[in-house]
DNA sequence: CGAGCGCTTGATGCTAGTCAAAGCTGGTGG
DNA sequence: CCACCAGCTTTGACTAGCATCAAGCGCTCG
């Protein structure tokens, strides 16, 4: 059973400075690319979210669905990933906290992908009125929300490159890369260290390759000193080699690109 | 050298029924999956484009440009790339005319791919500064804007799962079917045949293989009859045989979903 | 009619898949 | 607190799909 919990999440004009961490990670998230003016912020303040926690590998949403809410990650990782007919799984992109992981469900009536935990997790559902509602009014926002949706295309692609043209030691030498760069932008990396409670097979699932495969490339990443792996603690020690091993450039995360719309 | 045309395509309210073909083609597009009022067709048509005709194989945005306008296909085939260190190219996707190839350039400053011709093409440019200020006044535009760039999400998401999971004959099927069946949307086909001006090497770079290879399952599926191939001209005698051999399910197209926001 | 591009074919080898089994580890219950 | 179990990781042996290299063929267009 899912543990759940309604949070009131309204403020009164009279507590303008009121803050909500769940609404601080999706605000901080969105500010990074995207300044947000206060009346912008306090909107979203003022939107009602609903917690949930979800245990460790357990759907969140499934083809097929028709989704009257999005879910906005607040701790754990989630995926997103689709099934050949054989049974095969890709994983398409994993989500850290901040990430909406079905925001296009906002347009696309139909949920043509599965969303999924992959650590235990706890997300906060929003109402799509309460998200329409908004964009009407505020249409920055909109843009902002837009950008993050074009964000997640774009890591779509490098996914691509990532899969379609590299080999083994390269393909998880560039996704460490780029969990390390998402991570660190919300402040989940000490020293280089970051949390990536992923199993072998999830690598597998990711980048294209068997598990028995990514056993033995994580053991050439050790072995050339490109990570330090210790449980589900990943350490970076030489983050230009590792950048280099992965053809790693950030450009397609669009961080901190400073937009002044 | 380009040849630029520039046209004049703005129509007085008088002028309410005037159509031009390359406007008609955004609309109907747009259209086929979100209801347009005829106010909003009519900003629609309003908007200024500049026809320009591309050669093929040539690039029509560059991996780090910062474009202030959006162009829109209107004849012949364009695809997005990336090319890895080493020069491998990986094709993202192909587009048909109707399509917006970087529409995402709207709200992500820098370009983080490469768009080019695949055919010789006609493309029209779509300033910035009017499609924002034509989202601004209709937020349905806005609506229906945002979702063809999550519809090309989509399309990345579907080709991770065909190059990750599928083997060399089973991700040239889903192509061929993916392009059929997109073609067909905008009335490009014909009794099951139609025009693929798509040379085997970029089959390849689409699909993650080499050209040897390629060639070699193009003949297998003329062994097997799921396709006949006359020059450019694609022939699928049996879609219900391809469309198993591909894997193929339309759902992550979302082609009229009947959309009443 | 020759040049160039794209298609086809053959031989060979590597990357990564498959199958199988054994070690580890963390969590659970007695 | 220890024993056990399940899920994850590691290892080995073998194989397949696809890449690579190389050369010849056949259009089409100037």
């Amino acid at each position: 059973m899912l543990h759940r919990r309604f949070i009131s999440a309204r403020y009164g004009a009279a507590h303008a400075n009121s803050t909500s961490p769940h609404h601080d990670l999706m605000i901080s998230k969105l500010e990074n690319s995207f300044p947000l003016s206060a009346e912008e912020k306090q909107a979203l303040l003022e939107l009602p979210i609903q917690i949930v926690d979800i245990k460790p590998h357990q759907d969140i949403v499934k083809m097929g669905d028709k989704p009257s809410q999005c879910c906005l990650l607040l701790e754990g990782f989630s995926c997103v990933y689709k099934l050949s007919l054989e049974g095969k799984r890709q994983i398409m992109t994993m989500h850290i906290p901040g990430d909406i992981p079905d925001l296009q469900s906002l347009h696309l009536e139909i949920a043509d992908i599965n969303i999924a935990s992959i650590s235990a997790c706890k997300v906060g559902y929003i109402q799509h009125k309460d998200l329409h509602r908004l964009c009407e009014r505020y249409p920055r926002l909109t843009s902002a929300f837009w950008r993050e949706t074009l964000v997640d295309a774009a890591i779509f692609r490098e996914w691509l490159l990532n899969i379609g043209q590299r080999e083994g030691y390269s393909r998880i030498a560039h996704l460490i890369c780029e969990l390390m760069m998402r991570l660190k932008a919300v402040g989940l990396t000490e020293n280089n260290t970051f949390n990536m409670p992923v199993t072998q097979a999830e690598l597998a699932d990711a980048t294209g390759m068997t598990p028995v495969h990514v056993n033995r490339v994580l053991q050439a990443l050790r072995t050339d000193g490109l990570i330090i792996s210790n449980k589900k603690q990943i350490t970076i020690p030489d983050w230009q080699k590792l950048t280099e091993a992965g053809e790693f450039d950030p450009l397609y995360l669009h961080l901190n690109e400073k937009k002044v719309s």
